[in-house]
DNA sequence: CTAATAGTGTCTATTAGACAGTATGTT
DNA sequence: AACATACTGTCTAATAGACACTATTAG
């Protein structure tokens, strides 16, 4: 509320002298999650469902011929926002996609040729309303995930090309839930793409559970054993039927068609209920 | 996986020319938030806590005399945490401040002159570590705060001067819990930070049920009494006693010490208990 | 019939909400 | 003594976890 002597009134206005600081390139990269299933090698079994997300293999240096998340440059007369969905939408081809921003990652030596500040977000899909118009270099990789208390460990597979990465959590603060991650092995993906793509499951995994973001890697109709399993492979762990009916009861509506043809009881469809009780 | 025609390879790398984006500024604002108190008007009653948030008064053009959040733009060599931390220290004359990223507001527009990108944080501070040693034109301003499905409103008081902002908010998707926040009433703030103050405020409310973080605002000993009002001036509603206790009884430690000289029952000084059980 | 999933009933443990009561300082 | 807060006991409601059971299809 007082003012303090001159020496730290100019140091308030060279903070804040725009010439003194150099401008930076900004990207937008976008983390596309979504869910795939597997074939069964048992006519009775069901499709496993696997947890997936697109990456882009880079045709230029820097890390040429690595992958990376799907990434391009904010305009000037952009929002990062508008960034974003372009972004997306040249990766589907689709429109209203849920997205939503997830962290920016501001270290200086994230890309080695020059400074670029990256604002990262996720976005769900549902795969089969795109698996046939995929974007050049673009391909879906399943994600096999292993956490414990220290580190996260990742294991991605296209059908072609395998590989895993591991990270390391630190805790940022005690008093925090905020994890500081550290790349402790990682051939694979460029950039700093392994921490955005575990921040972002990570940021998945605790809003499954007090939201509905999960509706939208869903069919219009699904069974609710399908719905279970997406819950199940985002969470990382098995889950009770009747806890997890309870839970999504009200969240999903019954509808008169059936699935049937697997060598057990046929399963009635849900549809989402929205956001009416 | 399979590659496209030409047209598409060709507008691929087109988004990947750094050289057709125009490069823009970036800027760290701080969201310093802490809780005061006022005296009370009757000797046996509490002080009453207040939530607040440090402001500081602008002296140019944009936006000359109106109230914003300290920030300062980030350096190429900087990193943008670094940035932060260099802005929260400015302010505080403290280090190791809980601090953490809030969002990135990237709109066109919000800066007048010219696009700058803001990385908004939050920190939270023990105002009594700092009450004697505020930077030129910085001011804490008490917060009244009024929410409803629809909108929020609130009412900002630094014993000086009183003024309040109202903003609605509109749910991105009925899957989410992600709200866009539409200034309708401000003519005291600079810039956004009416939304960043929002949002900030939003984060801290849902972290403060499920972390420890309510413990960088608290000095090292404290009486629950002080601790349940905290909770409640954050969560904006009161708290049960017994429930409240049952749920920070793990959280915090017994201290000989014992308040006294209120008109009424002493009260025993705990302490935070840090992460181990 | 069998393997595999679909779906339900119910018991128990844990947690959250509510209220009433006791305790103890200052003026 | 009276007020205001400190602190505890306990009942109840709601929720989560666990298990056992029944149902129904393709092959």
């Amino acid at each position: 509320m007082d003012e303090k002597d001159y020496a730290s009134e100019e140091e308030f206005l060279k903070d804040y002298d725009s010439s003194q600081f150099e401008k930076l390139s900004l990207t937008a990269d976008m983390a596309i999650f979504s869910v795939s299933s597997e074939n069964p090698n048992n006519y009775r079994k069901l499709s496993k469902k696997k947890f997936s997300v697109l990456l882009v293999k880079r045709t230029t240096y820097p890390f040429k011929n690595k992958w990376c998340l799907p990434g391009g440059f904010v305009g000037i007369d952009e929002s990062i926002d508008d960034a974003a969905e372009r972004i997306l939408n040249r990766e589907t081809n689709l429109h209203n996609i849920y997205m939503e921003q997830l962290y920016t990652f501001g270290d200086v030596k994230r890309d080695p040729r020059m400074r670029i500040v990256s604002t990262a977000y996720i976005a769900l899909v549902d795969k089969n309303k795109l698996e046939d118009c995929l974007f050049p270099n673009a391909s879906w990789f399943s994600m096999d995930i292993l956490e414990d208390e220290k580190e996260i460990q990742v294991s991605f597979d296209n059908g072609n090309e395998q590989f895993s990465v591991i990270i390391s959590k630190v805790l940022k603060s005690p008093t925090s839930d905020r994890y500081q991650y550290i790349i402790k092995k990682d051939n694979h993906l460029a950039f700093d793409h392994a921490k955005v793509i575990v921040s972002g499951i990570s940021r998945l995994k605790n809003k499954i559970s007090y939201t509905d973001i999960v509706f939208n890697m869903m069919g219009e109709y699904f069974t609710l054993g399908e719905l279970q399993q997406v819950y199940e492979v985002i969470l990382g762990k098995e889950l009770l039927d009747p806890a997890f009916r309870r839970i999504i009861a009200n969240k999903v509506e019954k509808t008169d068609m059936v699935k049937t043809g697997g060598g057990h009881r046929p399963s009635v469809m849900y549809r989402y209920r929205g956001h009416h009780e």
